[in-house]
DNA sequence: GACGGCAATTTGGAGCTCCAACTTTGGGAG
DNA sequence: CTCCCAAAGTTGGAGCTCCAAATTGCCGTC
């Protein structure tokens, strides 16, 4: 962000910028390193690292004795294998519509959208919102803390049933729901997260962003959380740089 | 793998090991650049690769003036933000639950493991499996595929319901069953795929692996493959090296 | 017009070096 | 015994170079 980042990142953003907004097309051949260390007046060092961090996003492929190129879609980069444990709730929530033993408790609030959510969903600061806490738990021990954010004007009734939310009201009325994962991250609890999770000293947490949408407009945007002693890392999948 | 591959990729390889296995516990000091160069005899520049490659994965943290440590929860690196498009399924299976207009073919089979499937579920090489084939349907049109294995001795009974399946069997009689993401990447199609899914050509297909656990014993294994057409890449998440 | 081979270019591995910024450690002064 | 400073070690940016393997384009020959 800063100017005074190091140049191989800002020869990085300047290729990531023209390939998102569609100026480098598919397919699209990248300078080579001694083109780069020209238009960038940079040495090759530099150059290198730039392509070697524009591949490891999958945005680019090198070809030996060609080029490095623009990839018709980007490669995804791998995820970490990991794995919740039997008295946690699956993500995948098959378990919901079977009568699994978990509880959610669940308060829903009315507040202002701060700066981050605003962002999320495409909402002025400061819009009004419904704040939905889920604590899910299982034989009353909490396994996982999801924070939502819906735009007010969709809170209309609030169902009895707690897993039923926004979403799957909107579907059964029809509406086609779409979501997306946008980032998973392992970090360290925030005090409300250690006391309503009752988290011992030390542990850390899985962090999953999602965003669902309805046609091109998000609707919701939770935040799950999971101690990491209620989830284990099995493998760490190579990145092959 | 093969004793030709470059050296600082044996390197990581090494110390890659040391760490899941937990010979470097968390927050060991790995070798410094110059200790690395030394004890497994290479140039600083195969050293200082090992380390990039190791903090990439997340797996090591590197503290300027100090030095790298092994991290005591990996960094799991973010995912490339991708949505499914308003006419498909989401992975969340929300919609399941409430009515939505999605149709499932589903086909059933006896099979014996291939060597990978049999990897998968910790099983024996061809050992008898039933495998599962579904089509997810959206107004007549394929928006996904799946396929799961799962052990022959837990196909008893097959109800009628095609999206209940062994999981929700099992969850529903009792057992805990958890859920892994293996793997996430975009790749070529196959014939078969795309004939089922009828793709135009030079379309992609996201494929997410998917592992069920009842305990420490892997129950299913599932491959899911969803058309390039059918999601959208939104944002590519920057990898910060 | 077809073909074969050479030369230029390109990636990716590997080596070396210099330096700024930062941490750690140990020793000496008070 | 405490405090502070200086020296040593470490990361991470950046520069340069050499080379093997692969691709591509061009030129001359048939």
């Amino acid at each position: 962000m800063a100017s005074s980042d190091p140049v191989y990142l800002r020869v990085v953003a300047d290729i990531r910028r023209q390939i998102v907004d569609g100026s480098l097309p598919p397919d699209a051949p990248i300078p080579s390193r001694a083109q780069l260390t020209r238009k960038y007046n940079i040495g090759e060092t530099a150059a290198r690292h730039a392509l070697r961090v524009l591949a490891a996003e999958g945005l680019i492929v090198g070809r030996v004795g060609s080029g490095h190129y623009v990839r018709a879609r980007p490669a995804l980069t791998p995820l970490h294998r990991w794995r919740l444990p039997d008295h946690a709730a699956p993500f995948g929530a098959d378990l919901r519509s079977q009568g699994s033993p978990l509880t959610w408790d669940r308060r829903a609030e009315q507040v202002e959208a701060t700066a981050d959510i605003a962002h999320r969903l495409h909402l002025a600061e400061s819009a009004p919102l419904t704040r939905t806490r889920y604590v899910v738990r299982s034989d009353g021990r909490p396994v996982q803390l999801a924070v939502s954010h819906e735009p007010a004007e969709f809170a209309e009734t609030i169902p009895e049933d707690p897993p039923r939310g926004l979403i799957a009201r909107l579907s059964s009325s029809g509406v086609k729901v779409t979501e997306i994962v946008e980032q998973v991250s392992s970090r360290v609890p925030e005090p409300a997260e250690i006391d309503t999770l009752a988290l011992p000293a030390g542990v850390h947490v899985l962090h999953v962003e999602r965003t669902h949408w309805a046609g091109d407009r998000p609707v919701e945007t939770s935040d799950i959380v999971i101690p990491a002693d209620r989830f284990r890392l099995v493998y760490s999948h190579p990145l092959h740089p």
